[in-house]
DNA sequence: CGACTGCTTGAGTCTGCTCAATAAAGGTGG
DNA sequence: CCACCTTTATTGAGCAGACTCAAGCAGTCG
């Protein structure tokens, strides 16, 4: 059964995703390897295939024509890249690290969601997690400062593919490069490498050399900068009045 | 035949969205008309309607507990407020100007769904649309100056709700102020003005006194600003090579 | 005709960017 | 296994785009 074994690839994944919803994909398409920073899809061409992440770690982005970058989403184990109405893609994606996907053709994908309603309600509900996902982005993008934006993401990252070490804190993995970490943030990479130092140095995190991941050794204080910036003010508000 | 006159408030939306696969949301639900920045939603209440909007502009937004804000969308007449999947909203929403929705309970909209997958269908794709409108301002927002977000926004509400004038120009509608845009963008609102000042400055666009609208002088020159920023150094690549 | 709200414009500041130099990792071939 | 080369991370110096604060103006509404 090597379905089912890929499976177990994804099981960790914790955002309690309709993933189990998506199984039957398994048994259709072709699986692809890729090698850090091959393409898999590019913005406008044709959206013949879906792709399911089985492991490793996707980046879908948009770029200018001159070369500026915005990543739009991190794709995990169990994730799907490319999932669009229209008849091109709406993104580009390539992988982050050695990555592994299944593509299941349109066809193929029309002919499933015909037969079983609950496929196309787990599409659905796919889909609004990825609004809601993008949403929460543009408030990151367009109103945080970069400690907030680089909190908010580690924390994103911890619920997403974080573990809880023997110390019981919580090791974070960072497949991508702080370049990439940037440009899902909207930083520079420099600024990325500073702000994250500035964490360091408050000892609300560490950094897991060589560069791989970040252990979160203060937890409140993370979340604070996440929705404060501050290095740390006062005690959170927690919507007390007005 | 109310619904039928209701409709035609919103024959003209240009976007080519599935705004029939809804009509038949019209014979269900209340009516309900908004003051300026009155609330229709608020983020994490109970999402036990869905909202259609018949007349006027609704914006859809995130907070900050510290008071700042970030708009996510202008939703025009035809357009659906409030979708998701989990049992409560994601966003707020308050009315920009005067403004009329029609509030279809989940549960109605849950038969409807049920009885109609021409409907279902019609949610999916509109909720696709949602993903790519989000991610495309991510690119603004992200990655492009103020000048370049500008452009891009009044190319889009061009495209949504302007109209060619007896000159052949395109006036544009903008019934929100400038606080609202910059809180679009992610810019000030003393930016959003000294931006359209530079634009106006240019020859590219001219405003509608008081206050109200834009009329686009020179597109051409509008879509450059929007996809490269500076003034207007060369003619645009068009992806020629590489 | 005032009071309010929203737009405009100026001055100064600051966050995050660019450019640049160095250090640390990783990969390759001898 | 080591020397070499490339890629990625770190850190500093200076710059700039956009923000904040502030004053003035205009249009709107009671």
């Amino acid at each position: 059964m090597r379905a089912a074994a890929t499976n177990r690839a994804f099981d960790r994944v914790g955002t309690g995703g309709p993933d189990a919803t998506f199984d039957r994909l398994d048994t259709v398409g072709a699986i692809k390897h890729l090698d850090p920073h091959e393409s898999l899809v590019l913005e406008g061409d044709g959206a013949d295939r879906l792709h399911r992440v089985l492991s490793g770690t996707i980046a879908g982005y948009k770029a200018t024509a001159d070369g500026r970058r915005q990543i739009l989403a991190f794709f995990y184990p169990g994730d799907l890249v490319g999932l669009t109405v229209g008849e091109r893609y709406a993104y580009s994606a390539e992988a982050v690290d050695h990555a592994s996907v299944r593509s299941v053709p349109q066809a193929r994908l029309r002919e499933l969601t015909a037969a079983a309603p609950a496929m196309r309600d787990g599409l659905l509900e796919a889909l609004c997690r990825e609004v809601s996902a993008a949403q929460e982005r543009l408030l990151w993008l367009g109103r945080k400062t970069a400690r907030e934006r680089l909190a908010g993401f580690l924390l994103e990252c911890d619920s997403r593919i974080g573990k809880r070490n023997r110390d019981g804190q919580h090791t974070v993995p960072l497949p991508m490069s702080q370049l990439e970490i940037g440009d899902y943030l909207g930083l520079a990479s420099e600024t990325v490498s500073r702000t994250l130092a500035e964490l360091v140095r408050d000892g609300t995190v560490e950094i897991v050399r060589p560069f791989s991941g970040v252990i979160i050794w203060d937890r409140r204080r993370l979340e604070r900068a996440a929705d404060e910036g501050g290095p740390s003010p006062y005690p959170a508000p927690l919507f007390s009045g007005s």
